[in-house]
DNA sequence: TTGAAAGCGGTACCAA
DNA sequence: TTGGTACCGCTTTCAA
């Protein structure tokens, strides 16, 4: 079913066709109309590569997911692409999903995209603060946005949730309930979103004139379980440990039950993301959540204006992360 | 940076460089070296859409995931592609994903990819039993494979997990311990893999002369859960029960603690999928594995034989499950 | 208001 | 072993 083909059986020319079908205002409305009926009842639909090859644009938006081995937070990410796909397809565009392992190889993978012309623009998630992807893209001048700071200088849309505040005012929530000694487990400092979370954790223990005390982990369950099993193990131990996620958290949930702590008796637990899971943790976790669907909402908005050709410039948001209260918080024994 | 440049800068025809590139072995061995040099030097990479317009083939593979907003259960499908991706690319191949949720919109969706010839090969997950895009792929004539089986006749590859025979030995095991009122929470039967596993729980249960107690809720924490209340607060409640997912045993453990019982002392709990967070429950849950990265593994090879013209002819397996015993599960009160 | 024709950047046939 | 060239299906000038 070609434009061709469709032309012939209507005994008119391609360019009439072409130029009905995608509404010009040349073309006499009563043929555009018999165009369009018989466009619908042949199935007739454009070839996605000619029309490519010709206009130079893809119409597809790719988000490449740095899957580790070891997975990590990625039903995030499906969630975000959930909130995303929608306003794309409204706007013709595919939002595909690439994987690719974070490492040296990382970069080729974005290289593929942007010398085969495979994208329009891209969603990068999961930023660094040294983000080689970001150094790159911004050079070679690809529409894309960030789900994340990154310390990359230079101008680039980015949808962020506050870490840093949320961190910050959980903390002055636990030492009003009395805690002093509060412990972080942080996910590794490479990652923009777990030093913005510590920083917030920092300043109100400092506001508080107390040490802070941080373990930095693998962002999983079993990172996070062996930091907590030291923590816990020291001869002062921690009242609340903050956890960077609720994957972290449930790690420490269990080191709790490991050294026979009653979670939120003898230890408050904190995390952040709000995971379908969180819910059903024992206890049930209080934790944090950046609404997705909002933060998709812009993050796609964004990137279809720099597809159209708008300047970053101003496209850069921190929402507010919202506190899930939920039971694995308690004051102090 | 196209073919032409690279040739001219060259001093060589297109034909000859494009040749070259594509590794023909009538191009002498010198002229190759050079040419491949030269491309690489320059960062030369074919326009995609140009090769595919005159190949006729989009050197993409789509996933389209079922997603429904909120709930995404689904890092079972990012683990699947992580072990589908490297295949499909050491061939050359964009694994791309695709969002579109499950209703009358879905098939639309196929249709663009399909009839728009957006990609080579599909990937279906979360069958159906009567599976509306199985139908039409099957009728389209586009290569896919199916993770999971269903009802709509055909010969089609897929590979699914013996969920009939996991549900089967896990009950027998159930009734091994003691146990004899054994209940099963099933997901929705409108899934195929859901009429599996209670076909092998009640097999077992018929088996072993006992009464059957299914109770359908949706395959999430929150239906299990209003589900396993139900159960539990029967006259004769039930000294176990099967979940048919991890998520769904998430919510009955959480059903048991709301009823004040102690799991695995009162009530046994099973799951399946073992997610990542199944081992950091509490108890750590007894349940079942797919192994994912061989079933990606096999999916993709038939896939890829597909598209390579192979009949699909024996291409169907059902793989065995994994036991995986951890704390959730006892002999009866 | 319509149509002819020139590409977009490759691939593959045919000839040299 | 190499080069010329006709497409693939669509968009978009330019003429009619």
């Amino acid at each position: 079913m070609s434009l061709k083909t469709l032309a012939q059986s209507l005994g008119l020319s391609i360019t009439t066709v072409s130029r009905a079908l995608d509404g010009y205002a040349d073309v006499a409305p009563g043929t555009r109309e018999r165009v369009r009926a018989a466009a619908d009842a042949m199935g007739y639909r454009p070839n996605a590569a000619a029309r490519r090859l010709r206009r130079g644009t893809t119409e597809v938006v790719m988000l490449v997911l740095p899957t580790l081995p070891g997975r990590f937070d990625e039903p995030l990410y499906i969630e975000l692409m959930g909130a995303m796909g929608g306003l794309f397809a409204a706007e013709g565009f595919d939002l595909t999903l690439l994987a690719a392992p974070p490492g040296v190889e990382e970069i080729k993978t974005y290289r593929r995209i942007v010398e085969g012309r495979r994208a329009d623009g891209l969603v990068v998630v999961r930023t660094r603060r040294d983000d080689a992807r970001i150094h790159y893209l911004l050079q070679a001048g690809l529409p894309f946005v960030a789900m994340g700071r990154s310390d990359v200088p230079g101008i680039y849309p980015f949808v962020d949730g506050d870490g840093t505040a949320a961190f910050r005012d959980v903390t002055r929530r636990l030492l009003a309930l009395g805690h002093r000694r509060i412990a972080h487990v942080a996910a590794p400092s490479a990652f923009a979103f777990a030093t913005y979370r510590r920083a917030g954790y920092e300043a109100a223990m400092a506001e508080a004139g107390l040490p802070a005390t941080c373990v930095e982990a693998p962002a999983d369950e079993v990172g996070a379980h062996l930091a907590a099993l030291d923590l816990l193990g020291r001869p002062t131990r921690p009242t609340a440990i903050l956890a960077a996620t609720d994957r972290m958290a449930f790690g420490v949930l269990r080191a709790a039950r490991e050294h026979g702590l009653d979670v939120p008796r003898h230890l408050s637990v904190v995390g952040h993301d709000n995971v379908p899971a969180a819910a059903f943790a024992d206890p049930a976790l209080t934790t944090m959540e950046l609404p997705l669907a909002e933060a998709g909402a812009r993050l796609a908005g964004m990137l279809l204006a720099r597809i159209g050709g708008e300047p970053p410039d101003g496209m850069q948001e921190v929402l507010p992360v919202r506190a899930i209260e939920r039971h694995s918080v308690a004051p102090p024994p």
